[in-house]
RNA sequence: GGCGACGUAGCCAAGUGGCAAGGCAAGGGUCUGCAAAACCCUCAUUCGCCGGUUCGAAUCCGGCCGUCGCCUCCA
């Protein structure tokens, strides 16, 4: 079956041809370095990571470009972002972000978020940008007064074809200053004058100064995957004016479409509102790890659609990691009888009626992720799974060796290697060695306890290693140590 | 004020014309020395409310109520 995609541009879903075959160009709108991410650049990366992911295990070659925003985002007082938190800190602009561009990764990696094939910053992409907006010049799309440029939006008739704005709309109720040197209030700056002390500053044919928001995206974009290109990812809330001005900007200069899918995520909100500095309940993912574990987490984003709008609680958070243990017990159970089956079975063949089961799996989840990327679909089915796999190996009857490595290939391939919940390694079989083996150490005084029914000892020795994070499970086959949270 | 999204069990959350996925919680059972884990069963005659279209609607249309987002250079 084929990929469905929901695209914002278009209102509705369509199916994804991308326009060089085995090939995607796609790109992301990047944080702006100036402090530590949040839990909602955590929903964003993770809702866009998964998309990547998926359209990978489909077979493409996914060129995934996301940008660092280091210059030229203003906060509403007009200070830049990073200027403001550099002088908080009291280094240097870039130095500053240095520092946050680095744990911004940090959090991406331990969220197991893959990285972005390129990483552009907007700093290192000045000439590309004062060179766009000299095209809009020339071509009458943007004037330039006192040392700042504007784009026209009255030249572009298809200004507000993504939000489906009105130009002559904005002018009403609308909360902005309007600064007497533009045209029209609704028009967008393209390259700022630097005042005296504003010290992140380039030459331009206009002066110092500095890039306007907008136009990294839509150079750094079509830099690296040409125009037009696959597909452009962001938050909702960047959809305007951001999206549109991007879009204006480069389809003006270049005359061609700029990007062919547009891909809005859906904010993450906190108990029913929406994160925000002054209402005090923003919480870092530095935080957020500290309570919870960061797989948990991303489960948790997984458990909606990435469209919708995502309320986190920490009943939610609970009951997410509860869930992710229930599939990661299974992956465990596989693996611990794969290792305990030893590797001796040669000539094994995997049993027909389990290849058949897990294949229904497959086509299942990726229906669920053909469908515009319904990752809760796909991880209803991961519990489906999870049921057959864990009635298998209760059944008492034997598997092959094969037969295991079928299961934990799927696990492995669908919640590894897609959803990013399964880990190559678990936690347990990555302490495998010494934890390992004074566990193993107890376990037998404790089975030697349970023989001569001192039930005393054998609680003792299990209460002492539950109090310290290790879980004791008794089953037909001895008893399984595994780290509980 | 303008534009848009959403409202599904105690909680989270899929489903967008054909008798309501999944997870968490809860209750019962199997297994266990007791647990834990796992498995089985139960848990929305109903999808904010009121109308309409249809043989048939959570799904389409209209109205109302409620929540949220954007219009502020927040992912």
């Amino acid at each position: 079956m084929a990929l469905q995609i929901y695209n914002t541009l278009t209102r509705q879903k369509e199916e994804f041809v991308p326009l060089h075959e085995g090939f995607v160009g796609i790109y992301v709108c990047g944080p702006t370095v100036y402090d530590d991410a949040h839990i909602g650049h955590g929903k964003t990366y993770v809702n866009f990571d998964v998309i990547v992911r998926y359209l990978r295990y489909k077979g493409y070659r996914v060129r995934y470009v996301q940008n660092i925003t280091d210059v030229g985002h203003l906060l509403d007082t007009g200070e830049d972002r990073i200027l403001k938190g550099a002088r908080r800190e009291r280094v240097e602009p870039m130095e500053l972000v240095e520092t946050y561009t680095r744990r911004y990764f940090e959090d991406m990696d331990r969220l197991n978020v893959q990285r972005p094939n390129i990483s552009p910053r907007a700093s290192g992409h000045i000439p590309e940008q004062i060179e766009l907006v000299k095209r809009l010049l020339e071509k009458g799309y943007a004037y330039e007064v006192n040392g700042n440029v504007y784009f026209e939006v009255s030249k572009w008739p298809e200004y507000g074809k993504l939000s489906g704005r009105k130009v002559e709309e904005l002018k009403e109720g609308a909360r902005v200053e309007v600064r007497e040197e533009k045209r029209h209030p609704a028009d967008f700056a393209l390259w700022k004058r630097a005042e005296p002390e504003h010290i992140m500053r380039w030459p331009s044919p206009w002066g110092e100064g500095y890039p306007g928001w907008h136009v990294e995206c839509s150079v750094m974009s079509t830099k690296y995957l040409g125009q037009p290109f696959d597909i452009h990812g962001g938050g909702v809330e960047n959809k305007f004016p951001h999206h549109e001005c991007e879009i204006a900007q480069s389809e003006a200069a270049y005359g061609v479409p700029f990007c062919r899918y547009w891909l809005h995520n859906g904010m993450l909100m906190i108990r029913g509102e929406e994160m925000h500095k002054s209402l005090g309940n923003m919480i870092t993912l530095r935080q957020a790890f500290a309570q919870y574990d960061p797989l948990a987490i991303r489960f948790f984003i997984l458990g909606g659609h990435y469209r919708s709008q995502l309320d986190f609680t920490d009943e939610a958070m609970q009951a997410a990691d509860k869930g992710l243990q229930r599939i990661l017990g299974t992956v465990r159970a596989v693996r611990e009888r794969m290792r305990s089956a030893g590797s001796a079975d040669e000539a094994d063949e995997a049993d027909a009626g389990v290849l058949t089961m897990l294949d229904g799996i497959r086509v299942r989840f990726e229906e669920a992720m053909d469908d515009d990327f319904n990752t809760a679909q796909a991880v209803a089915v991961l519990f489906d799974l999870g049921r057959e796999v864990n009635t298998l190996l209760n059944s008492g009857q034997p598997l092959s060796g094969a037969t295991l490595a079928a299961i934990d290939a799927l696990y492995r391939r669908l919640g590894g290697d897609v959803l990013g919940i399964v880990p190559e390694q678990l936690p347990e079989e990555a302490g495998v060695g010494l934890t390992d083996e004074l566990v193993r150490i107890l376990i037998e005084m404790r089975a030697e306890a349970r023989q001569k029914k001192d039930w005393a000892t054998a609680d003792a020795i299990r209460d002492r290693l539950a109090a310290i994070g290790i879980a004791l499970e008794d089953g037909p086959e001895g008893t399984r140590w595994r780290l509980a949270r």
